[in-house]
DNA sequence: TATGAATGAGGCTTCATTCAT
DNA sequence: AATGAATGAAGCCTCATTCAT
C-alpha cells in the first residue's frame, strides 16, 4: 500500500494555506517554489495534487468563494431588526478585514487570468447572492442593497489602501442612520 | 536647457503611454519590450529615460494621479445645485468608466508592489482630495462625502468584475433620491 | 524456489511490454511512469524488479537480441536453394518490418547510451551471427553477405525514413539475380 | 547602433556548431544550456536567434541537408569511369565517415521528433536525389542504385555500431567487381 | 542619445528515484 | 511484494537589465 494520505483533505489544506500567499502578492508574484516551502511539500509533491499553478489559483478561487457563500448563508438566519443586523454586519466585516481585503484583492487577479468565459459568471452569481442576502437581512429592496453592496466593496477596498483617511465605524453608524430616516419616510408614506 | 523640454515632454508622452498597458495587464504581466515597442523606442531608449521598470511604473502612477486631482478641480467650478451636481458626477464616471476601472486595478498593483513607506501617503492624500471635493460639490459634511467615495470606488470595482449585476444609473438615481430625503430632513429640523 | 519462476517470467514479461515502448519513443521520450502504467503495475512495482531506467532498457536489449539471434537460427534449418532462401529472407522481412524498423531505433538509442565498453562487443556478436548466417543460407563467401547485411540494413532504414523512394520487393528480385549471375559466372570459371 | 552583428550569419555559424552536438548526444540528450556553452554564448542569446529549442534542431537539419545536396551536386561533375567512380565514392564516405555517421543518428532523431507532415517528404526528396545522382555516376539504371544507396547506408549504420565486425573497404572492392560483372554481361547481351 | 544584442538568474514544470506504508 | 506519494535536480524558456557600438 501507498503511503496513506487523505488525499483530498490534503488538497484542501493546500488550497487554503495558498490563500493568503496568492493575495498578498498575487498571482504572477509569487512562485511555486515559495507556494511550496509555505506549505511544507516539495515542488513535485505541488504538482502531484495541482496540475498547474494557474489551477491552484482556480481550485482556490472556487473554495473560497464558495465557502464565503456558505458563512454567509449561515449569518443570515440570525434573526433581529435590521438596523442591528446591519451593525453587525459591519462588525463582521471589521473582524474579517483581512480576509476580505484578501478577496478583493484575488478577484482582480482573477479577473486578469481570466481565459475562460464563465469567470463573469462566477462574479455574478456572487454579486446577486451577496445583494440578495443584504436585501433580506435589512429589510430594503434590492435596489437599495445593490447600493450597500457596492458601498463595502469601496471600503474594503479603501481601508486597505487608505486607511487614514477612511473610518468604517463612522460610516456604518451614518449608513445606519440614514436607514432608519429613509424607513421611517417611507413608513409614513405609506 | 531648450534640450531639457523636449526631453520631460517625452517622458511624460511614455508615462501616459504605458498606463493602460500596466492597467490592462498589470505591473507583472508586461515586460518593458512590450512597453518599449508601444511607444516606439527601442528597451535601451526606454533605459535611458527611466532607471527600471518599477521607476516607470511610479512615475506613471504619480502623474496620472496628478493630473485626475486637477481634472477634478476642474469640474469643481461648474456651479449647479447639489443633486444636478450629483447626477452629472454619474455621467463622468460613465463616460470614463474604463479609465477609473484602469485606475483601480493600477491602484492594486501599486499597492503590492509598494517598498517604499509614502505609499499609502499618496493614496490618503488622493482620497482626501477626493472626499473634500465630494463634500463642496454635493454640499454635505465629509462624513456622508467619505460614503459617497467608496460607494463609487465599490461601484467602479463591481461593473469590472459583475456588471450583469450592477446597474449604475439606477444606483445613481436612488442615491440622489437619498440625498434629497436627507437633506429636506435636515432643513426641516433646522 | 518455485517463486522464482514467476519471477523470472514477470521480469521477461516486462521487458517484452517495454519493447515497443522504448523504441517507438525512443529511451529519454519515455517516461518510469509511461512504462508502468503500460505494464499494469506501479512504479514501485518497477524498481523491485529493476534498479534503474537505463537498466531496463539494457536489459531489453540482451533479451530483444538473444532472441532474434534464436529465431534466426531457426529460419536457418529450413532448407531450399539459396535463390529461394534469399526471397523467404524478403518475406521475413517484410512480415517483421515494423519489429526490424523498431531495432534498428533501438540500436542507436543503445548506442548512444552506452556507459560500460561492451556495448560495441553485443553489436559484433550480432553482426557476425547475422553475417555467418547470411553466408551459409546463401552459400557465400562471408566477403559478400556482409556486403548483403548492410545492404538489409540501409533498406529497413531507408524504408523507415523514405519508404516512398524505396521498393524492398524490387530490390529484392534484383539482388536475387545478381546472386545468380555472380554464381553462374563463379561455377564456370572454376 | 546596437552592437553590430552579422545576424544571419552568426546563426550559420550556430546551426553549424550545433550539428555535432544534436548528432553525437541526440535531441534529447543535449541540454540548452549545454548548446549555449558549446556555441559560447548565454542561453539568452541562444533564445534571440532562436525561438525553441526544436526550431534550432529543424533549422540545423535543413541546412545540412541543403548543404550536403550542394556537395553531392558538385562531386557530380568529375568525370571517370563507373567503376573509378564508384571507388572514388568509397573514398569520400570513408574520409567523411564521422559527418555521414552523424547524419544517419540525426535523421532518426528527426524522424522520431517530426511533428508536421512534410518530413517524409524531406527525406524523399533526399532520397531520390542520391539514388538519381548514383545512378548517372555509376551509369547503371536507379534500380540498382537504390540498391546501391540503401548498401551505403548501411555501411555507414554498421561501422558506426560494430566497425570491427565490417570492411568497408573489402566491401567497396567486391561491389565494384560485382559492377563489372554485371556490366559486362549486359554488354554481352546487347 | 539610441539601438538591440547579450546576459543569466529565476520562472514553471517534468521525472527518475526513494520511501513510508 | 507492492503501492503511489514525495523529493528535488534539472529541463526549457522568459525577461529585467547591461553594454558594445
Amino acid at each position: 500500500m501507498p503511503k496513506i494520505v487523505n488525499h483530498e483533505k490534503y488538497r484542501e489544506e493546500m488550497i487554503l494555506g495558498s490563500f493568503e500567499l496568492f493575495s498578498k502578492k498575487g498571482f504572477n508574484n509569487i512562485t511555486m517554489r515559495e507556494i511550496a516551502a509555505e506549505l511544507n511539500v516539495s515542488t513535485g509533491a505541488l504538482y502531484h495534487y495541482f496540475p498547474t499553478k494557474q489551477s491552484i489559483f482556480e481550485q482556490m478561487m472556487t473554495y473560497i468563494v464558495d465557502q464565503d457563500l456558505k458563512r454567509l448563508r449561515e449569518a443570515t438566519d440570525t434573526a433581529d431588526s435590521p438596523e442591528k443586523r446591519m451593525l453587525k454586519a459591519g462588525e463582521l466585516i471589521e473582524n474579517n478585514k483581512e480576509y476580505y481585503q484578501n478577496m478583493l484583492l484575488l478577484a482582480l487577479d482573477y479577473f486578469r487570468h481570466q481565459t475562460e468565459l464563465d469567470t463573469e459568471e462566477m462574479f455574478n452569481k456572487f454579486a446577486k447572492h451577496y445583494i440578495h442576502t443584504i436585501a433580506s437581512q435589512l429589510d430594503m429592496p434590492e435596489k437599495y442593497s445593490a447600493i450597500v453592496f457596492c458601498w463595502l466593496i469601496g471600503l474594503v477596498y479603501a481601508d486597505l489602501l487608505c486607511p487614514e483617511s477612511i473610518s468604517a465605524g463612522d460610516q456604518f453608524e451614518v449608513v445606519t442612520n440614514v436607514m432608519s430616516t429613509m424607513r421611517e419616510r417611507s413608513d409614513k408614506n405609506n
